[in-house]
Order: C-alpha cells, then structure tokens, then sequence
RNA sequence: GCCCCCGUCGUCUAGAGGCCUAGGACGCGGCCCUUUCAAGGCCGAAAUCAGGGGUUCGAAUCCCCUCGGGGGCACCA
C-alpha cells in the first residue's frame, strides 16, 4: 500500500520550528516513498483561531519548498480538507461510540471538573474525571437531559488492562488503562477535540504512517484504544523527539525566534534551514553535514531517527546558512539580496537599488555574509551619495597617529596618481597604488587601510580595489578628496 | 502527585559486543594564506560514552538499579 502522510496543524499562530520539522520529516517520507502527503487543518478550537494563521501555514510550507498533495487549495479526494467541515462525520463516528458502549455523554459542569480537579490536586492525586456520568442510571440520564444541558461524549476507558503500541523510534511503549480517564470525544458546541478528529480523519483519509512530536506520546494510547473500539486499523506511528531551547525546555516563544517566517524574514534561506532542520533527530551517516533535498528524499528513512531531543542550534544554522549563500549563483543571490536592501537600508539612501549595480557590488560580500540582513549594514558605502561619516583618527591608522599631514600627503598623491587613470578598474587601480606604497615608504597595509577608510568610511570592508572599481572613479575621487580635506583641517 | 520518554565532546550527531587509545560538524583556540574583514587550508583543546551494578574472553553498544533532564495529565492542539 501507498504511504500516505499528512501534517495537521491548527491556525492558532505561526507554524514554529519543532512543528515544522514534523512536517518536513512526514514530507519527505512522503517523497522517498513516492507516497502523498496531506495537509490537514485541524481547525476545531473555535476560540483559538488565529486570523492570518492559515496564510501563515501556507507561506511557511511553501517557502520551504514542503508542497502537498491533498489539502487546502489542491483539494483532493477526501475534501473538504479542514475539520471545522467534517462536523458530521465526528458526529456519526461519535454516535457509532455511543451505540457500541464505547462512549457516553457527559452532563458535568466545567464548574464541577474544575471543582474535581482541585480536589484531586489537594490529595495530590492525579487530576482525572471522575466517572460520574459513566454510571448514570437512564432515569437520570432524561432528568439532565430534560434540563437542556449541552453534554460532552466522553470515551470509556477500560477500567483494567494496559494498552501497548509499537512505535517505530522507540519501540513498545505501554500504558497502565487505570492511568487514564474517560477523555472526551466530542465538546458541547457540538465540534470534535483532537483525539476524536485525528483518529477519524487519520482513518478516513487513509493515513498510513503518523509522524508527530514527541509530546503526543501520552495521548497515543487513547488513540489507540479509540482504533480498536472502532474496529479500525491503527497506523504506523513513529513519535519525533522534540526541539529543546538552550535551557533544554521545549522549544517556545520565550526562547526568541520559533517561527519559521521570522526565519525567512531574519535572512536564513530555505535550502539551510531545510537541511538544518533535517539534521535536526535524523542523519545521513557519520560525517554528512550539507545535504541536497534530492539527497534527503533519496535517503530519508525511518530508521535513522533518533530517539533524544535536540537543542536547536542557531549557530549551527547561521553557519550553514553561510555555506549555502557562497553556492548561490550570482544572479540568484542579487535577486534574494535586493528586497532586504530595500528594506534596511538607510533611508536617506534612494531607491529603487540599481540593481545590475547591486549585481556588481553582491560578489565583493557574498562570502562575508552569513545571512541576507547583514547585507544593508556591509554595504550602504556603495550605495550612499554624500559624505561618508567616520571618526578621522581611522584615517591614520597606526602609522599616521601625531602626523595627520603625512596622511594627507599620502593620500593626495594616490588621488593624483589614479586620477591619471585611463581605465579604471581592479587591475589598473592595483598596478598603480601597490608600487605607489613602496614609493612613499609606506607598507601596503599602511596605505591600503588608509585608502579604505577613505573610501568605504570603514577599517572593515571588502577587497580595496575591487572595492574601488565598483565604486567607479568619481566616487573615490571625491572621497579621497574629502579626507584629504579633512586630514588638513586637524 | 501520577504516567510516559530520553541520557556519547558546550551543541547537533556517528556508533547497532571486538573496526573506539570514541569519528564528523558547529562553536572555541592557534597557525597558514592575506591590504582590512571574510572565505579557505592545517593543527589543537573538548565526551572516565550520566553514575553504579551485572552478563561476556571482551560493552558506549545487552540486562537491572540509581540519578538527572524532558513531556503529558483540559469541553487546547
């Protein structure tokens, strides 16, 4: 049979790197087994529906390049394709729990639960439904229902026994039945809570193979108990180990950054975060670090998940996001830099960027990047049109400290000389200042930082004369000029 | 409190009884290259394989216990 997977996510925010990563793993299950993979939403909490949130699902599996095949806007053919939809077939399936004695309805108040629960907590007793309704007599159960109270299904947990499952990352994992309760199926305005909506839909839909995080693990056994009181046929289940924050506490937003658009937005590319997230519980062998998406859907496999939760890693990422900025081709890294200079930098700086300029200027800081946003900041002196602001003492370097006039002097004379120029490029510019160094006595070093802050306004920057060269002849004039002028008035 | 899971360098991991005086990567330190910054190359520090018992000729690998960490225990997913 043909392996069908999906990932489920509920609209209450944006999709969050652990449950991401769920998503790429079942996604490329899906695609090394020449498998579908779906995409579910489980839109069943009416009150924690978030507006934007779906887009936000969309966006982030589209960026990462996770397409599906079943779902939202592809529709398929177990549509529609979001649980707020397929109201009746929990309500039947529900009904077919009831009839079987598998369920009862529950006319508790969330009044009393809570009443319950604090009981419980007092006598630090575990925090479970006590059963009332399950033992209701059928006189009672007209009286509340004469009342016109809205009740909940509540699934019959077997009193005895134990439920064991297989999972494929971890193996038999079994639980004692007394530990858990009588959870409820269906809630009172009449919408499924997960347990029921996933176990229908995982059934209706096919679903093959459940891929999710680790902290379903305690739930698993209600759903397996609901499979076999539906005479169903569970699925493979294999339990991811969890994302951890550097304080190894489950991944979340107090631990910064967890979305996966603030990814896209910070300059990480899909390809890095694709590959990190990848490595994030599963390897390739002992040494593979980056790896093609071709590579992973060849070799995905179930096996090599590990069982321990991971530490994201953000210099892991940022480093690797680096190596796949320096693969990228030029054309490609101009096209993915200029909407981040649009956005960064200065405002005083105008736009639109030139952009065949800016396909000039991408070489000189393609391998000094280790993210798109770090672009604006390395690069503004290129695109600024007025004078460059630094502190002059940069101009003097070591060697010029006390003698700002020999600075000057220095400088002047490489003005002069490379105003001369006939062609002005890297190769001209090189020939003309290198020897010009040793003419003045100077150290390369010496004269060349003295150039570049001249020209960039920084002590840091990309290789002086392609620097220059890209600048063109004007700008650098002028901004030799302007710290001659400069140096002199000290 | 109860249940479940996990435990190899700081971090991600390789390791499925002898190949391990434990390998790779990030990060860190040093050196080389070099006009600065990067990138790159080389070298290095870094794990008594959580601890303790077994099993075995032999254990990071199998079993047990302890400790530590995490997750779950809703009319949320």
């Amino acid at each position: 049979m043909s392996v069908r997977v999906r990932y489920a996510p509920s609209p209450t925010g944006e999709p969050h790197v652990g449950n991401i990563r769920a998503a790429l793993f079942n996604w490329l299950l899906a695609r090394h087994e020449g498998g579908t993979f779906i995409l579910r939403i489980e839109d069943t909490d009416q009150a924690r529906i978030v507006p934007g949130a779906l887009e936000a699902i969309f966006d982030s599996l589209r960026w990462l390049g996770l397409d599906w095949d079943e779902g939202p806007e592809v529709d398929g053919p177990h549509s529609p394709y979001f649980q707020s939809q397929r109201l009746e077939h929990y309500h039947q399936a529900s009904e077919q729990l009831i009839a079987a004695d598998a369920a009862y309805r529950c006319y508790c108040s969330p009044e009393r639960l809570e009443e319950v629960r604090a009981e419980q907590m007092r006598y630090k007793q575990p925090p479970k439904y006590d059963r009332r309704c399950r033992k209701l007599s059928p006189g009672e159960r007209r009286e509340r229902e004469a009342e016109g109270i809205a009740p909940v299904v509540r699934f019959k947990t077997p009193l005895s026994g134990q439920t064991t499952f297989h999972d494929l990352v971890r193996g038999d994992v079994t639980f004692e039945n007394d530990t858990l309760d009588d959870f409820v199926l269906l809630k009172s305005d009449g919408f499924p809570t997960y347990h029921l909506a996933n176990v229908v839909d995982d059934h209706l839909m096919g679903i093959t193979h459940v891929l999710r995080g680790d902290e379903w693990v305690s739930s698993t056994p209600r759903h397996v108990l609901m499979y076999q009181a539906f005479g169903w046929q569970p699925p493979v289940l294999a339990h991811l180990p969890m994302i951890l924050g550097p304080d190894r506490a489950k991944l979340s937003k107090r631990h910064g950054d967890t979305s996966i658009l603030q990814y896209r937005d910070k300059g990480f590319l899909p390809h890095a975060l694709f590959n990190f997230l990848g490595l994030l519980g599963w390897s390739l062998d002992d040494k593979t670090e980056i790896i093609s998406r071709q590579d992973f859907v060849r070799h995905f496999s179930l096996e090599r998940i590990v069982k321990n939760p991971a530490i994201f890693n953000i210099e892991k990422l940022t480093w690797m996001n680096g190596a796949y900025l320096r693969e990228l081709g030029l054309d490609e890294l101009t096209e993915q830099l200029a909407p981040f200079l649009e956005k960064h930098l200065p405002a005083d700086i105008s736009r639109p960027i030139d952009l065949p300029y800016l396909r000039r200027v991408v070489p000189l800081i393609q391998e000094r990047i280790k993210r798109l946003d770090e672009a604006p900041e390395l690069t503004d002196f290129f695109f600024r049109e007025g004078e460059l602001t630094y502190p002059t003492e940069h101009l003097l370097g070591k060697r010029f400290v006390d003698q700002p006039q020999q600075a000057a002097e220095a400088l002047a004379a490489v003005r002069e000389r490379v105003a001369a120029l006939d062609r002005w490029d890297e190769e001209n510019l090189e020939n003309t200042i290198r020897p010009l160094a040793e003419e003045l006595g100077l150290k390369t070093g010496e004269l060349f930082g003295a150039i570049r802050v001249a020209v960039t306004g920084r002590t840091a920057a990309p290789p002086l004369f392609e620097t220059m060269a890209v600048l063109e002849r004007e700008r650098c004039l002028e901004r030799l000029g302007a710290a001659i002028a400069r140096l002199r008035g000290v």
